[in-house]
DNA sequence: ATTTATGTTCAGTATTATTGAACATTGATT
DNA sequence: AATCAATGTTCAATAATACTGAACATAAAT
C-alpha cells in the first residue's frame, strides 16, 4: 500500500521538478526524498519521474498517477480540516434524552441557549421513561440522559444538576386552596392523581408524601398536562414538580399550588452519562449552561 | 498527518466494532492496533471510540471522522486500480515525432497497427524536421522521434529498425525512364529537383549522390508530393525513398521509378530516445510491431 | 581541467511499528 | 462468592522503516 508519505514527495517533485528543492519542501534531507520515491515506484512497479543530473520530467504514466495522487491528498487535507473544525467544544452531535416530566419544562430552556452558545451542535432530543433511557444510554443510543433521582443506575455515572420540591396543585375551590403551605398527612389519598405507572415523578411523590400506591386515586394519566386539567376540572389534586408550576398553574387562574411542606429535595435531576463517555468536557459545558438558564428563571 | 495506515484500523474497528477482529481483518496483532489508533486519537485531539471490555462505540465525532476517512480510502484505492491499470505495457501515452519525409508513409501503417494492439493507447503524433524533434526530446516534450541517420544526436539512444533506398523518379518520357538502374553520374544535376534547406533527406540525397548542393536544381519544395507533382509535370526529376513509391509514384502512369544504383542503404530510420526514458521495454514493442507492418507491406 | 549542480548509494542512527506477555476490568457461570 | 472467559491496555523487547550526512557518479559550464 502505497503511503501519504510517499504521495506528498511524489508532488513535491512534481511541483518543482527538483529533488533538493522538493526536500527542502518537505523539510527532509535530499537522500531521504530520493529513496522514498525509488521504493515507492519499485512498489508501483513503473516509474513516475525521469530524471538524470540536469532535470527530471514527469512520465506519461506518471502523470495519471499524480493526478490521483493529488485528489487523496485534497481529500486527506479535507479530512484535516474537518478535524479541526470538529475538536472545538459542541460542534459535532449530541443526544440528550430527558423523562417526560422534565422534558416540556428544560428544552425550552436548552434548546435556545445551546444554539446561541454553539451553534455547530447537532442536537437529538429523547423523551422517553427512565428505563428506556437507561438502556438506551448503555446501548449507546444515547450520549447523556437527564433523569429524575433516586432511580437505579447502576454502571452509569450521574451529574446532579438541580434540586426541586413538589407542589400540591388543586382547583381554587378546594378546601385546601387557601393554605400557605400543606403536609402530606393533610392530603386525601384518594383525590390523588398521579401519573400512570413507569413514571418516576409517581413514585418520588408517593416517596415525598410517604403513601403507597394504593391508596391514591385510581386515575393514570400520562402527563402532568393532564393531571392538572384535571385538578382545574375539580376531580382531584395532584403533585407537580416546582419547574412544571409557570407552564402549567400560573396560566390558570382556576388552580391553586401550594408548597408540599415535607423533608426535600423531593427529587435530584441528574445527567446520567457511560463512565466512558468521551465528551465529558461537553457535558460539563451542557450542565454549566442549562445551570445558568434554571437559575435566571427562578430568579424571575 | 494521519497515515492511511492508521485510517485503515480505523475503518475496520468502524466495522466490526471489535478491536481483536478487526486486528485479524488488518493482519497485526490487537495490541498493535489499538497502539495505533490510541495515537491516532491522540493526534486528532478527540476520541474517535468509545470502548471498554464489553463494547466499542462510535462517538459522534468520529463518525464524521470516518465518514471522511472512507472517502480517502476509497480515493486511495481508485489510485491502486490506476496503477494496475497503467502499468500494462503500452497503455498510458505515448509521444512520437517523426520527420514529414517518414510521417506520411509510416503512420498509415503504425497508427491501425498500435490501435489494434493496445487500444489503451494514446498516441500523440508530430512531424517536425530532425533539428526541432531533437530539441523536443531533448526537453522532454517527446519520448521518441522516427529520424532518419545519419544525424547528430549526441546524448541520445538510436534504434535502427528499417534501412532503404532511394529511387529516381521521373517523367515517363524523359530518356533515362527506361534504364533499369540508374548511376549517380548518369543524373543531370540541374534537373535535380530536392527539399528545402533543412530536410534530413535532402542531405541524404545529396550523400548518396555524391553532389553538392550548389549543383541541383534551384527549387526548394517542402514535401516529396510536390517534388514528384513537378517531376510528372516534366519539370525534372527527383529521388523519393522507396517506402514513399506506393503512395506517391505508382498511382501516377506518367511517372517511373529507377533504383539509384549507389553504395547503400541511403538512408537508415531509427527512433531516438533519451538514455533515462524509462519505457524502454514498451519501444521495442513499438518497433517490433512497426518493422513487422513494414515487412508485411514490401513483401506485398 | 576544474568547478558546480544534481541525483544515487551506503553505513550508521533514530524513529516507529509490532509482537507477546502480563494486566485490568467486567459480565457470565458455577 | 469464586471462577472463568472475553476484551482492551500497557510494557519491554524486537523488527522494520525512515532519516541523515558523507562519499560517489555524472554531466554541463567555466
Amino acid at each position: 500500500m502505497i503511503t501519504l508519505k510517499q504521495i506528498q514527495y511524489a508532488l513535491a517533485v512534481e511541483q518543482t521538478l527538483h529533488f533538493k528543492n522538493a526536500a527542502e519542501l518537505c523539510a527532509v534531507s535530499q537522500s531521504a526524498l530520493s529513496t522514498a520515491l525509488a521504493e515507492m515506484e519499485k512498489q508501483l512497479g513503473f516509474q513516475v519521474f525521469e530524471r538524470d543530473n540536469k532535470k527530471v520530467l514527469v512520465t506519461p504514466i506518471g502523470r495519471q498517477m499524480l493526478d490521483k495522487a493529488r485528489q487523496v491528498k485534497l481529500e486527506v487535507e479535507d479530512l484535516h480540516r474537518l478535524v479541526d473544525r470538529v475538536r472545538a467544544p459542541l460542534s459535532s452531535t449530541l443526544s440528550i434524552g430527558m423523562i417526560p416530566t422534565v422534558g416540556p419544562y428544560l428544552m425550552p430552556l436548552l434548546l435556545p441557549a445551546l444554539q446561541r452558545e454553539y451553534p455547530n451542535l447537532q442536537l437529538h432530543m429523547v423523551e422517553e421513561q427512565s428505563h428506556d433511557l437507561i438502556a438506551m444510554l448503555r446501548n449507546g443510543d444515547l450520549d447523556t440522559a437527564i433523569l429524575a433521582l433516586p432511580y437505579e443506575h447502576s454502571g452509569l455515572l450521574a451529574f446532579n444538576f438541580w434540586a426541586e420540591d413538589f407542589y400540591l396543585v388543586t382547583h381554587v375551590d378546594d378546601k385546601l386552596a387557601n393554605k400557605p403551605v400543606i403536609r402530606a398527612k393533610e392530603l386525601e389519598p384518594s383525590r390523588l392523581m398521579l401519573l400512570k405507572e413507569g413514571h418516576c415523578l409517581k413514585d418520588h411523590a408517593l416517596a415525598a408524601c410517604k403513601l403507597r400506591d394504593a391508596t391514591t386515586h385510581s386515575l393514570q394519566a400520562t402527563s402532568l398536562l393532564t393531571l392538572v386539567q384535571m385538578a382545574a376540572g375539580k376531580l382531584g389534586s395532584t403533585l407537580v414538580p416546582a419547574m412544571a408550576l409557570d407552564q402549567l398553574v400560573k396560566t390558570n387562574p382556576r388552580l391553586v399550588s401550594i408548597p408540599l411542606s415535607e423533608p426535600g429535595p423531593h427529587r435530584e435531576l441528574a445527567f446520567l452519562v457511560r463512565p466512558n463517555y468521551p465528551g465529558l468536557d461537553d457535558l460539563q459545558l451542557v450542565i454549566q449552561l442549562l445551570q445558568q438558564e434554571l437559575s435566571r428563571q427562578t430568579d424571575a
